[in-house]
DNA sequence: CGCATTTGACCGGCGC
DNA sequence: GCGCCGGTCAAATGCG
């Protein structure tokens, strides 16, 4: 038998260098940051990195021309209503309203259950396989944000053990696999950099923490105020920098942040170190109205209660 | 000593 | 059918 090259060792080619604009330069960074057409064309899979395969791709750049603060203005109210519920989400994605449009989640209908196989294997690859083929890939919603920063595994409060270390194609970065520590909780993140940027960090959740998190973060006061940060940026009615003054933000803090959005179900997009752009990674928003979007059944449909919606 | 990380091997899915 | 690739396992190793 021969094993195959997968080691870790095999990926290094180099691909395009400047597909992020100079976002370090730039005071709002997000329509500069990431040209998703270019990186889509590049096959780097940052689309399937977020989720989106093969759907509605360019509504990410829609996403990042039309998410600024500056825009925000314009879009929908009552965002600060529906935030608090939010703010008790224990620290994972929504799974209920993100898994409907991910392409993973609709493999649903593939996970039947073989049933039994031979009990008795020898307790070694062979048990292994049976088990896998048990319980057939049933994938949790995912959602992925990008986060600026030197550090690669971000603290988010909970306890995570790497199991697995792959080299991306196309990418001179390794991809790290973390498990949830939890006996019973099944989340897993995998954390990967962008190959044109070695300071964007992408780190992609799937599943749902089915406990609370074990550390409360340092900085509880910016849990507070973060989740209706995050809500303005999904509906829309507030000034994410009004309520969550980024450029402030401590190192470590900015990593909670990170992690607390991606805890609240949002993939976020960021280009400075400390900005923040935050969305449903299955919910693209494409149009630029927010009502649009709203009526797109955003995550927020599921977190805002509809006669809310119909008062906007 | 217990837990976390590293890393080579393996497996399944998928495209060709 | 074959090979590539992403994801996972698990033994070895490291660390507090």
């Amino acid at each position: 038998m021969e094993k195959k090259e997968m080691g870790g060792v095999k990926t290094e080619e180099k691909v395009g260098s400047s597909l992020f604009g100079d976002y370090n330069s730039n005071s709002f960074p997000l329509s500069n940051v990431f040209d998703f057409h270019e990186v889509e064309r590049s096959s780097l899979g940052f689309m399937e990195l977020l989720g989106v395969q093969g759907q509605d791709h360019g509504s990410l750049l829609h996403l990042s021309q039309h998410l600024f603060p500056s825009h925000l203005n314009n879009q929908c109210a009552a965002a600060n209503n529906c935030c608090e519920p939010l703010n008790q989400q224990p620290a994972t994605p929504n799974s209920s309203s993100i898994s409907s449009a991910s392409s993973e989640a609709v493999m649903d209908e593939h996970t039947k259950t073989v049933d039994q196989r031979g009990d008795e294997q020898p307790k070694t690859k062979n048990q292994l396989k049976a088990k896998k083929t048990n319980q057939k890939k049933q994938r949790e919603p995912r959602f992925a944000f990008m986060t600026k920063s030197e550090v690669d595994h971000l603290d988010d409060g909970y306890r995570w053990r790497k199991y697995g270390q792959k080299a991306v194609k196309n990418s001179p970065f390794p991809r790290s696999y973390y498990r949830c520590t939890s006996a019973s909780c099944n989340v897993k993140k995998r954390v990967e950099r962008s190959f044109t940027d070695s300071t964007i960090v992408v780190t992609t959740y799937e599943g749902q923490h089915t406990h609370p998190s074990p550390l409360m973060p340092r900085n509880s006061t910016l849990a507070g105020a973060l989740a209706p940060a995050v809500v303005s940026y999904g509906c829309g009615s507030g000034n994410l920098s009004q309520q969550y003054h980024h450029e402030q933000l401590p190192h470590h803090d900015h990593h909670f942040l990170a992690n607390t959005l991606s805890s609240l179900g949002f993939t976020r997009i960021c280009g400075s170190k400390s900005s923040i752009a935050a969305f449903p990674q299955d919910r693209m928003p494409c149009n630029p109205g927010t009502s649009a979007f709203l009526r797109d059944h955003g995550l927020l449909q599921d977190i805002i209660p509809s006669h809310m919606l119909k008062e906007e």
